[in-house]
Parts: structure tokens; sequence; C-alpha cells
DNA sequence: CGAGTGACCAAAATAGCATATGGTCACTAT
DNA sequence: ATAGTGACCATATGCTATTTTGGTCACTCG
């Protein structure tokens, strides 16, 4: 899996040698403090603290606390992405891909809003402040959802008129109620059928 | 034109006689103030002198600020409802009344954010809180668009199959980057396009 | 030269207090 | 009874003084 596309630059605001000891350290002290105390609770210090280095040192790796957070909440996206393609692998159809492509990640986006309800308030405001961690998703989400209509228009389970860009971006914003956290939380307690109408209708529109 | 379905009651928050002289010297007052000041830094004693009659008279007719608040929001929104209403009436197919719904909606918004700031936050409050003047707004909306898809249907435009309510709230949510104050904000840059291929899409899934 | 830091600064967060505000009620005048 | 109000209270809001915090830099140590 190549992650070297031109994405929004998921290790921005790195500092110094991308594959340290330190830094992983720093990452995996930051996701115990965030996800315990939140991003607004835990002062670099703490974090510094955790590692046993002074709190200067950390900015060897980080450009800011913000590039940490980013990298926690990539980190978090991260792992949406990879179980919604996991899912998507294992799918057959175009169809059946496409349904668990948006169904998994809303699924997977909601159980981190009921048990890391921190770190989920750390990715909402990654998406509100449109952070390249969140653009970053957005963009690999897109992706996967291209290769899915390709795929669909190939073995004819999907129409072909329609320009794919088109198509792919307008499909991203049908599904924004289920993805972007904010509204996510609004949208909550018609889960999942509202999806499932959602998503039927998206496929409707998609038949040849 | 019945409005007495059931609805949030949009008189919510309403006490005293419902069409009382004073009650809408109070209204124009709020409308005046809040407009310039905003709903925050206007206080209820401001529209009490405005109108020349005591802070506690005012609670002779709403229930409290918020009520006041609602009132006009529900005003705002009654507003853009109207004029989406007056240009689906001119339109003559079910599809162009459904283009014109929703681009309506969000052109009006859009004014409604750029000339009334103040009043735009007004009504992004009540739909992140869910007061009942949003979600009333909302029920319009849907229920215009039912009529609009029972046209269609019958005039053979759209198909028959998928259950009319399930449509319905899915095509909602489908809109709702570009109707909820929030969301709406955050998809400025794609407009009016983003929202022409959403409407294409729908209309798309909507076709027999 | 590179790993690591204490001392330092501007900006932001916090705490504590005075004031303003939403809301009620007993009351007057008509 | 109806129209209207001043005085009152608990809470929210704004404000200022103080502390924390993000971030930098010259510096030490090996």
């Amino acid at each position: 899996m190549t992650t070297d596309h031109a994405l929004p630059d998921a290790a921005a605001g790195h500092r110094g040698p991308a594959d340290h000891a330190i830094r992983q350290q720093i990452i995996d002290a930051a996701d115990a403090h965030f996800g315990r105390f939140g991003y607004g609770k835990t002062t670099v210090a703490d974090l510094a603290k955790a590692i046993g280095f002074s709190k200067a040192y950390i900015y060897k790796f980080f450009d800011s606390k913000q590039a940490i957070g980013e990298a926690i909440c990539a980190q978090c996206l991260e792992k949406i992405m990879s179980a919604a393609l996991v899912s998507t692998a294992e799918a057959r159809t175009a169809t059946e891909k496409f349904r668990k492509l948006f169904s998994i990640i809303t699924l997977k986006s909601t159980e981190l809003l009921f048990q890391d309800r921190l770190l989920y308030d750390l990715a909402a405001n990654s998406a509100t402040e449109q952070w390249p961690s969140a653009l970053g998703y957005l963009a690999r989400v897109e992706e996967a959802l291209r290769e899915i209509i390709l795929l669909g228009r190939e073995t004819g389970e999907f129409e072909r008129k329609t320009p794919l860009d088109e198509t792919c971006s307008a499909i991203m914003l049908t599904m924004q109620p289920f993805m972007h956290p904010l509204l996510l939380e609004f949208n909550l307690d018609g889960l999942p059928e509202a999806q499932t109408r959602v998503i039927n209708l998206v496929l409707r529109s998609l038949a040849p």
C-alpha cells in the first residue's frame, strides 16, 4: 500500500529524523495522555515528563503541540480507514464494497465516539479546522471510493456516463452527515438505518 | 397553504393572546436589535426600552428570551422557505421544482450568512440546538420535498418502487451539507457546483 | 558535532470578583 | 379583571490580576 500520493503531507509538523525511537515514545505518550486527559488538558511538559526528557527536546521532533495532535489524530483516522479497507477487500461486488466502505467508517467512528470520547473530540477538531490529518483522511476515503466505482464500472454494476470525479465528490458530500464528526453526533439517533437509506439512494443513482 | 400540521409548535414559548399588537412590537424590536447587535448582546431590558414598556411586561408575551430568539429565527427561516416555495411553484416539472427547492434554500441561506451575519448565527444556533423553530423548518422542507416527489411519481418523471418516506428522509440527509448552517459555511467554497452535483446524483437515483 | 537542557518570553488560560442579566412576583392603577 | 411595573434574586457575564503554557535559544556535556 503506497502512501506517497500527492495527499496533504501526513508528516507535516515533523522535525528531525522521521523514524526515531524518541519520536515514537512521544507519540505513545501523547496517545495515552490525550486519551486520558484530553488534548487541551495535556501540556507539552506532561509529555516530556512521561518520556523522561525535557520539554525542549520534544521540539526537536515536532514543530508544535498541534503537530503532535495531528499525529495522534492521523493515527486514529488511519485505524478507521484500515478497518474499512480490510472490509472492502473482503467484499466481492463493487456494490458490497461500497456499502462496507461507508458503513464501517461510520461504525468505527461511533465506536471511537463512545469509547474514546477525548480522542474523538480531537478528531472532530481536526475536521472542523481542516487540519492536514483530516484532509489526508478524506482524500484516502475518496481514493478508495474512486477505485470501487471504477471496479463497478468495469464489472457493469455501475453506469458509465457520469464523469468519475463528479460522482465521487458528490458521493463524498452525501456521506458527510455520517463522516464529519460534528454531523455524525448530530445524526446519531437515526443510525444505522438512516445511513443505509442514503447508501441505497446513492446505489440507485449508480445503477446502469 | 395549511400550516396546522403536527409540526413542532412554532408558537412554543408564547404566552397570552397570540395576536396582540404588543407581541408584534416586541418581535419587530427584537428583529432590529438581534440583527444589529446580535442575540447575545441584546438584553431583554433593551427590547423593553425599545417598545416603551417595562422588562416584566415582555414576559407576559414570551416565556423567555430564547422564546423571542425562536420567534425571530422562525421568521428568518420562514422567509427562506417561502422564497423556495415561490420558486418551486413557478417551475413546471417535478425535476425543476426539486432543483429549485434546494438551490433556492441554499442561495437564501448564504445571502443571510453574508448580509445578516448575526441573524445567521442565531439560526445556526437554533439548528445545532434543535430548537422547535429549526425542527419545524426542516419538517416544512421535507413536506415540500414529499409533494414534489409525489408529483414526479404521478407524472412519471420519478420511479415509484422505493418507499416514499425512505426516499424523503434520505434526500434530506444528502442535502444536509447545504442546509445545516454549520456545514453550509464549511462547504461554501465549492458552491454552487458541489450542490448541483449532489442534486444531479439524487435525480439520477429518482429516475424511473 | 549531536544529544539534551534550564532559563526565558509572549501569549493564553485561569481564578476571583464586581456587575449585568434573565426571570419572577407581589403589587398599583385603571 | 386587565394592563403594567418596581423591587428583588440567582445566575451568567465581563474584567482584571495572576499563573500556566507553548515555544525558542544560547548553552553544556560527552
